[in-house]
DNA sequence: AATAAAACCGACTCGGCGGTCGGTTTAAGC
DNA sequence: GCTTAAACCGACCGCCGAGTCGGTTTTATT
């Protein structure tokens, strides 16, 4: 075995872990000690492969939270059909637990967001440049909508896709891990019905 | 002066400057003598008053938070005008940093659920009751909406009112204390698109 | 088998912070 | 002015958790 494939494995049982346990109880109410204890590990262990706590979180954002979110959030857009249903299905999907999904972090941004914001500034740029990514997407969809007829002209790309992220990230804060189907559900409807308005009309005759 | 007079006063000073570091560093980032150093206060002063920072932080919610909410999202709600406008207007005033509002905290809640969600029960308790009352009393005001003729008949209130709330706590996410104009206003905007599809349409003659 | 380097161990340090407590100041009431 | 209790002070305690470091084990190479 290359050492570098043992160092490689270690350090993505560290960040998967390390994911699972802040994203259950918070970074900073983690302790490293936490985490090595589930995995049997020493500090020694954990030293070796990461400079500090946070160049280890920096790591878990860069590996696997942003794969996350190109997954659930951002690859789905990758199609030429009418935006809007896939956007909705896209936004569904990624609030269920347990699909591409399996630990029910669901969609943890919002969370670690709000704990790093005006805490860690650098961390909360690494965040924000993920929303970013996914704000740039949806407006580059939604105006490709345009150009195929499926939204109406009038419609501001950019303040559509600010308000479809703003509802989503505030509709995990309600959730709050208990996953409340109720809610889920009540959320789906109403954006369905917000798109209504964004949807071109069918031309009266 | 009777001494429960200066016993009010100092728990006023503490609550109203602990509520302001809590909401600018994190309440677990706040250390209570970053609070009372900036009183020139004691620990012991601290400790004659409150039984623990929990304690303190509990009596902040209920003192300050929860009349803050009231008076910014829940009060303007009492009026028997069409409520959407209203509830747009509410909003916009809540996001806005310095009117009813001075320091900027605009509307922390989102920020603290966040912070004590799987943390502390008890404090996400009282942060969630907040919430619904909130809801509850969208949920009323888009029901009278309804009796008046301002909403259309098929409109699910309660998946109304978890939308905007959902949309607003989003937008606290995407604020970040970087009160950005831009963003607001596309908030603004979207939010009363979406009205367009919950108001009762003028009748077709 | 010998060697070296990588991986790992775990006791330790050190600083920060919540909370304590004996003592001091302030001020109300007689 | 004396008493008494509330208000307040600040040194101290104890715990927790990030980070250190000298030593040990595992693994790759020759």
């Amino acid at each position: 075995m290359q050492t570098t494939l043992k160092k490689r494995e270690t350090m993505h049982l560290l960040c998967a872990k390390g994911l699972e346990v802040f994203h259950a109880k918070g970074y900073h109410n983690t302790s490293l000690d936490d985490i090595l204890k589930e995995l049997s590990l020493s500090k020694g262990a954990f030293y070796h492969h990461f400079r500090s706590k946070e160049d280890f979180f920096i790591n878990i954002i860069q590996n696997l939270i942003v794969q996350k979110v190109y997954a659930l959030l951002i690859e789905p857009l990758n199609t030429h059909d009418n935006p809007l249903p896939i956007i909705a299905e896209s936004l569904e999907n990624a609030l269920e637990p347990g699909k591409g999904n399996e630990m029910a972090y669901g969609f943890m941004l919002n969370d670690f967001l709000t704990e790093f914001n005006k805490r860690n500034t650098e961390i909360s740029r690494y965040l924000k440049d993920i929303l970013n990514v996914w704000e740039v997407n949806l407006v580059s969809v939604l105006k490709r909508g345009k150009v195929d007829g499926h939204i109406a002209r009038h419609v501001d790309c950019e303040g559509v896709a600010t308000y479809i992220i703003a509802s989503y990230l505030g509709m995990r804060s309600l959730l709050m891990g208990s996953s409340n189907r109720q809610l889920k559900y009540q959320y789906i409807q109403q954006l369905k019905q917000y798109f209504k308005i964004i949807a071109e009309q069918a031309p009266v005759i």
